[in-house]
DNA sequence: CATAGTCCTGCATAGGTATTCAAGTTAGCT
DNA sequence: AGCTAACTTGAATACCTATGCAGGACTATG
């Protein structure tokens, strides 16, 4: 009963017999960087236009042998899925779009926590040139698994990698640290406390906890690191920090927490205990996630220019060469309320 | 002098000879699905493992007709671009990338403010079987295109559609309204301000504000409905309305912000003043985005179900017959700090 | 042993575009 | 007018897989 609603596919056969022309004419006038007279374009256009002709990507790609397609995995917490992604990694994915956009490249998205059929594999089945990888550092089978796939050849390129000799991009670490633990000093901190991670597979909050650590002994204050567990990084955990803190009677005036979602923990403990922020202790977070405007008072924290992520991250795969690097995003302190 | 990094594809045929049986043959291996001797395919299994072979997408599809892919588009704020998406958006991108993949199909993500070449056209051009559009209602130009697109036969199905007769998906706004009002009842609160819209493009914010104030007049309070410019709905907007509210010295002690981003404003204009929450007066919003849970206090708010939302939204593009129809999904009151 | 039936595999082809190669046309120049 | 060069177009084909169809091998049954 129900008609079929699949009309048959307009071909550039039937463009070009409306046309008047042959069919390479018509994927010549339509690619539109060919040699082609300026009347011969015209009469293809009207005719592709009046037949409701678009170009099939399928038989496109097969034919062209790429696709023009960037593929995206946002590795997901094991447990939530798609449901329980960091705030950061949707902004940073926004970046990878824009970025794409840009180059006219499209973007296929895949939030996935477990291997399965649907993990990757986008190069290999030739859906994407390319793969950038981003999202927790938490879930090891998911880095494991990409982390191969980057040894292979293939353009792969990652936000923050925790291991391996690949390509990645990044915060820049170090010099946002080094922001935090100035801003903390010029404001008359001398008690400095890292809330953070020295060991792996958080490598990025690594090099923010020993830049931190470093500056703020430069510029004369004492600072220590309160150790989170590694893996994740956790509302709860810098929520825990702040109580093990308080408990030890630890002398501190200023808090650094090596990313926004440790800092709002941190805001909701220090507050439970009835301190006040940012009189009795100073906080700064580092990635400046847009719900850090919410909290009361809004957290001073460190921006990465995300648009520039994206731009790095897109280009590391799209260019030919090996040229296995480091990219560095910009930074900046982002002074709210907190600190 | 750089080695061309691109190895040729591996094709079927190479597996065939390497298994020593016909193209065929391995197609109808590695899909699984068709009749072959368990022995030829462990066959091909193996010569497909030992050559690192991997189905041309590009091709299959082809052949096949269809793609397996769903495009989702999300309509960004014009001037923002993929860099400005409402929160949930993204939540409940994640409800859709979910269900996708319970389903097996793969999701093609497209987030965009202004038409150009890669503004939508996946189904046309082959790409996807099917097109979900979300993302803000404020961006008319977006939805228009999107409303002529849905006009054609494609499946296509809209969160929220502020226009036309075409299928979408929501949250159940009045019922969501209705609790929201009763909380507040309950809660002793006896003269309420809705802080929404009721004209178009906010098809859901007039019926989240429209179900409130029918609730709280037959539970007895006064309700009234404090209106917001129309399109976008902001933090500023929120910001705006408290004032004005406090400005015209209305009795109030309840208030429902139609969505959270909103509420947030609220709690920042309610606290500006001096007025505490849920002390002074309760709020409630709607939506339940994660950072929610950082305001001071947390944000009670509606949540719908996302999971859900996904599902039917998959369901609405994966569908063959033509069943325009409005679903709605279900959703609870997540009771947190602020009523 | 013959025949029907079942199961598995190979042959041939379609799917729609981009590109190579060659041919046709027109313009430019002496 | 004759020749060359530049420009534009068409014919044929490759891209790689999935599938309709037919045929071959093998089993079971009479």
């Amino acid at each position: 009963m129900d008609a079929p609603r699949k009309a048959a596919r307009v071909t550039s056969f039937e463009v070009a017999e409306r046309a008047g022309v042959s069919q390479p004419t018509v994927s010549r006038a339509l690619s539109g960087s060919s040699v082609i007279s300026e009347a011969t374009r015209e009469k293809v256009l009207i005719a592709a236009k009046e037949l409701g002709y678009f170009i099939d990507e399928r038989a496109a790609r097969l034919r062209r042998g790429h696709t023009g397609t960037l593929a995206t995995v946002v590795i997901c917490k094991p447990g939530g899925g798609a449901r329980d992604v960091n705030p950061f990694s949707y902004a940073l994915l926004g970046g990878i779009c824009a970025a794409a956009a840009e180059r006219g490249l499209e973007v296929l998205v895949s939030l996935q926590a477990e291997e399965d059929k649907l993990f990757g594999h986008f190069v290999e089945r030739g859906q994407a040139e390319g793969l950038i990888v981003i999202g927790t550092t938490a879930n090891h089978a998911a880095w494991d698994y990409f982390r191969t796939i980057g040894e292979t050849t293939e353009p792969v390129a990652y936000w923050g990698s925790p291991l391996g000799d690949l390509d990645w991009v990044s915060s820049d670490n170090e010099a946002g640290a080094r922001l935090a633990a100035e801003h903390l000093v010029e404001r008359g901190c001398t008690n400095l406390i890292c809330i953070g991670s020295r060991g792996s597979p958080q490598r990025q909050f690594a090099e923010r906890a020993n830049a931190f650590l470093a500056r703020a002994k430069e510029l004369g204050a004492s600072a220590d690191l309160l150790e989170i567990e590694p893996g994740g990084a956790r509302r709860e955990q810098g929520w825990l920090a702040v109580e093990e803190l308080l408990a030890s009677e630890t002398a501190c005036d200023g808090i650094f927490a090596v990313c926004d979602a440790l800092a709002f923990g941190v805001i909701e403990a220090l507050q439970d205990a009835g301190l006040a922020i940012p009189k009795d202790i100073r906080l700064v977070g580092f990635d400046a996630i847009p719900a850090g405007e919410l909290t009361n008072p809004p957290l001073t924290t460190i921006e990465p220019d995300l648009d520039q992520a994206g731009r790095l991250l897109v280009e590391a795969v799209s260019g030919k060469g090996p040229h296995p690097s480091v990219r560095r995003v910009p930074v900046r302190l982002l002074a709210r309320g907190s600190a």
